[in-house]
DNA sequence: CAGTATTCCTAGCGGTGCTAGAGTTCTGGC
DNA sequence: GCCAGAACTCTAGCACCGCTAGGAATACTG
């Protein structure tokens, strides 16, 4: 039974070493840089062992997508939670956002732009993403009106994507982004 | 002299072979779809001749895009010319902007997610991309009130982004799309 | 027709994600 | 303590990618 532990105990660590070096390779050189030849040899293993913990890349970028879904609930509970006014909340939830994707811009794109592959079907990433949905819907529903909540919502998301992947795809200016987030947080707080 | 004009001629034709070859691979299976080798194989040529016409497969996909460009603005035009009023000029122009990303994602995603390369700092993109970008300021414009109408206009663009691409990423469910879009124009057109 | 310039292709480089099969280590019953 | 069998990991390789050097074939010029 020990041994049995044991081995489980560390194949769940080695799991997590392999999240942890493509998130981090991601992070400071983007996906592009993150193969598995350099995940193998980050964590001392060879290749095959990769597939023996994730079905292929995909999922382990999945993975990494799972930890960010957590991280952005967190920030956009915290921004909203010290906002003075709902209509700061507003502002604060938008700032929060757009904060955490340009200053995690691969895990960003693990999680909205690429990865379709598991995370929105697993069981863990609802609960994390749902969230932060729900953040983003408490800060708006005081401006929804007759409007669907949920309809007001996603639109409100999706405005705040779209400024998000815009920006860093180079087709808006970085310097008009204040700007532009005043704007949208004035359509969706009044 | 004419023998120069015909070899010019032609080697301008295979240009446009190659453009075509590219649009039609990438909208019938998408650009993972699209390698040299199959473009090659398409204008009956080999590999190195496409780099003799575009500095690398990026190059290619750029010139797709601007393709694009021209269409959407076109589409744009159409829509808010047969618009009965302004707040209907909004509905229309949004309605449009979507339904060209969805009946042709490949060339959506050259144009606004993949190939940051060269469209923006060439000299016949700004023009197209321009027509289309003035056609949903003018569309804003009588709801833009104080703010800056470039401002509410990028804002309103990263609205129809974000709805597209999260939607067909998977992450907005389709049969809401009409509501989200509603929601949307709503917000820019009081 | 000879020599030159241009065009184009063959072959190959270093890289990718992924996998079959061999080899090694560990486990548990005798 | 030994040894068959299970569990595990590695080496080597597949088919593909974008891209390019260098030579063969073609077309043009005098």
């Amino acid at each position: 039974m020990s041994t049995q532990t044991r081995r489980e105990r560390e194949r769940a660590e080695r799991e997590r070493a392999i999240i942890a070096a493509a998130r981090d390779l991601a992070l400071a050189e983007g996906w592009d840089a993150v193969t598995t030849r350099r995940l193998a040899a980050e964590i001392e293993y060879s290749q095959p062992v990769l597939y023996s913990h994730f079905r292929g890349k995909d999922a382990i970028m999945a993975a990494v997508a799972v930890e960010g879904f957590a991280e952005l609930a967190t920030a956009l509970a915290a921004a909203r939670a010290s906002a003075a006014d709902p209509r700061q909340a507003v502002a604060d939830v938008a700032a929060a956002y757009t904060t955490f994707a340009e200053q995690r811009p691969a895990l960003y794109d693990a999680m909205f732009t690429l990865a379709v592959d598991l995370p929105f079907a697993s069981q863990d990433v609802p609960t994390d993403l749902a969230r932060g949905f729900a953040e983003l819907a408490e800060a708006v529903r005081p401006a929804a009106g007759d409007d669907d909540l949920e309809a007001v919502t996603e639109t409100f998301w999706s405005g705040l994507h779209g400024l998000v992947t815009l920006m860093r795809g180079g087709r808006l200016r970085r310097a008009d982004h204040d700007r532009r987030l005043a704007v949208l947080v004035d359509r969706f707080s009044r």
